[in-house]
DNA sequence: CCATTAATTATCG
DNA sequence: CGATAATTAATGG
């Protein structure tokens, strides 16, 4: 499965170009091919680490992967989970050329790196480039302020709903679905204990909203769960 | 409303 | 089989 799209061996046919990629130009694409690099991860394998320098893009072409927030003793927090294709950037890239969080492999990975050089060159010669770029930025800031929003204001059940509801519209969008997730994992994704979630989640599938089996999750009452998430 | 603690059980390597 | 993850109940801020 990992041949496709780029049995053409060049970024122009590629069919796994994030959004910002597609901007490029034919000639443009051909240059960033040719010092590309093709990597693969293991499940749980540190992509990116925080505080690390950013030397390269790294496009995430299959697999999940979570951006994880490294704090000093108190618990990691899970900035986000995102899906292919996935352009991994950072707000360092044109600040203090570092990452700010870690990006972990959640499932078996593949992924392409270009080196930033290209970042800045396409940004000055390309606007609609650069234009989908500072959209993408924007998108994830859009995201962590409605994070922050859920996190300060909204209860425990709120917090669980919207984390369920998200992987199901914006990873999955399938119903039954697999959860990538522990639940120590699902726990520092919504800011609460390990313990809380699987209280919370055992009352949901109590009162018929989910069935949680193991990693497995079923929405069984999805105007409940909307419901939830919404007032929580 | 929710974290912590602790005890118990399930699952993994 | 030992380690790690998950569940469950009780307690208190």
């Amino acid at each position: 499965m990992f041949n496709d799209g780029f049995e053409e061996h060049s970024c122009v046919h590629c069919v796994k170009k994030c959004d910002v990629f597609k901007a490029l130009t034919e000639s443009e694409l051909e240059l960033m091919y040719r010092s590309r690099y093709e990597t693969f991860y293991r499940q749980g394998e540190v992509i990116a680490k925080q505080g690390s320098p950013i030397s390269h893009l790294i496009s995430i072409s299959e697999g999940l992967v979570k951006l994880v927030l490294e704090t000093s003793g108190e618990p990691d927090i899970i900035l986000t989970i995102e899906r292919p294709v996935f352009l991994v950037t950072g707000p360092g890239v044109f600040v203090d050329n570092r990452y700010h969080f870690s990006v972990i492999a959640l499932t078996p990975i593949h992924a392409c790196y270009i080196d930033v050089h290209y970042l800045h060159g396409f940004i000055e010669t390309n606007p609609e480039f650069a234009k989908r770029f500072y959209r993408s930025v924007g998108e994830s800031t859009i995201n962590l302020y409605n994070r922050i929003r859920s996190l300060n204001q909204k209860n425990m059940g709120g917090r669980i709903s919207e984390a369920i509801l998200y992987l199901h519209h914006r990873i999955f969008e399938s119903n039954p679905f697999e959860l990538p997730l522990t639940r120590q994992e699902l726990a520092e994704f919504t800011g609460m204990t390990k313990e809380s979630v699987s209280r919370i989640l055992k009352e949901f599938k109590e009162e018929g909203i989910l069935d949680v089996d193991d990693h497995t999750v079923h929405i069984l009452n999805m105007d409940r769960l909307e419901n939830i998430a919404r007032k929580g």
